[in-house]
DNA sequence: TATAGGGGCTGTAGCAACTACAGGGTCAAG
DNA sequence: CTTGACCCTGTAGTTGCTACAGCCCCTATA
């Protein structure tokens, strides 16, 4: 199980860069490499881009996939710190859900209240424009 | 009305170092000066600033505003242009929240699936590992 | 009049999390 | 033997700010 590091992308769906920043930020070791000097990869290390990637698509920062990361290295630990991390980010996107919710209902009525003409009638100019003084 | 920028800021909930910005990247004209080289603001800056600020807190992009800005100086033309900006962001806006709404139930499904226990058996860990290859 | 504080000025560097080159080396197929 | 696909390093760009560093200016108080 040898994978060069585009494979390894393949294999992950991530882009080479991507693979390489990673490395650079300390987030996959430094992996062995070929006579020529490519980088060589392993089966370990495809589980562990995927765990990364899979933590990504669930909106962890890559700052927290660290944390997870070397939660789950030490196998004996309890995984209440793990719980702790996941509920935290899951409060973050309900947050984020309600926040773009709102945003949702403004903007709509911002839109609604076109009714078409020039930009001297649009309402939605109006409706961007300075709140009147208290 | 004159203002300076630290009453500009006030004024329209911005900082200082933020309207420089949207100064040197040409989303505010730049303003006189006074004898000492301050900036030196108006209304019109005011209202401006407003606008975009108003925009941004809609969640438009700055490129976004910028569209609407010029859109807007023309008083005369029809305002359709400006509602196919404000209609496409929401559109933006309705896929954002939906993305975001299926990645909570998986996250909510991966943090369900723990127990407690050591990190060796934790759900969290293993539900973010790689999937069974098909 | 000296000075302390609160502004203001320019310019540059930093944040997240990549992405996109530029300018080169390596390898397998035809 | 050449072509094209892949790999290497290193740097700079993206978005939308934010944070200095190192300076100038203005007002009030002792």
């Amino acid at each position: 199980m040898a994978l060069t590091i585009g494979e390894l992308g393949k294999g992950t769906n991530t882009k080479i860069e991507t693979i390489r920043y990673y490395e650079k930020i300390g987030l996959l070791p430094k992996p062995a490499r070929t006579s020529s000097n490519y980088r060589d990869y392993g089966k370990a290390e495809l589980a562990r881009l995927s765990f990364i990637r899979r933590s990504r698509d669930l909106g962890f920062s890559l700052d927290q996939v660290r944390a997870l990361l070397s939660l789950s290295d030490d196998q004996s630990c309890d995984c209440a710190g793990i719980d702790r991390i996941a509920n935290q980010h899951l409060v973050e996107v309900d947050r984020k859900i309600a926040d773009l919710q709102a945003l949702r209902r403004e903007l709509k009525a911002v839109i609604d209240s076109c009714n078409g003409g020039t930009v001297a009638e649009c309402r939605i100019i109006e409706a961007l424009g300075p709140a009147p003084s208290p």
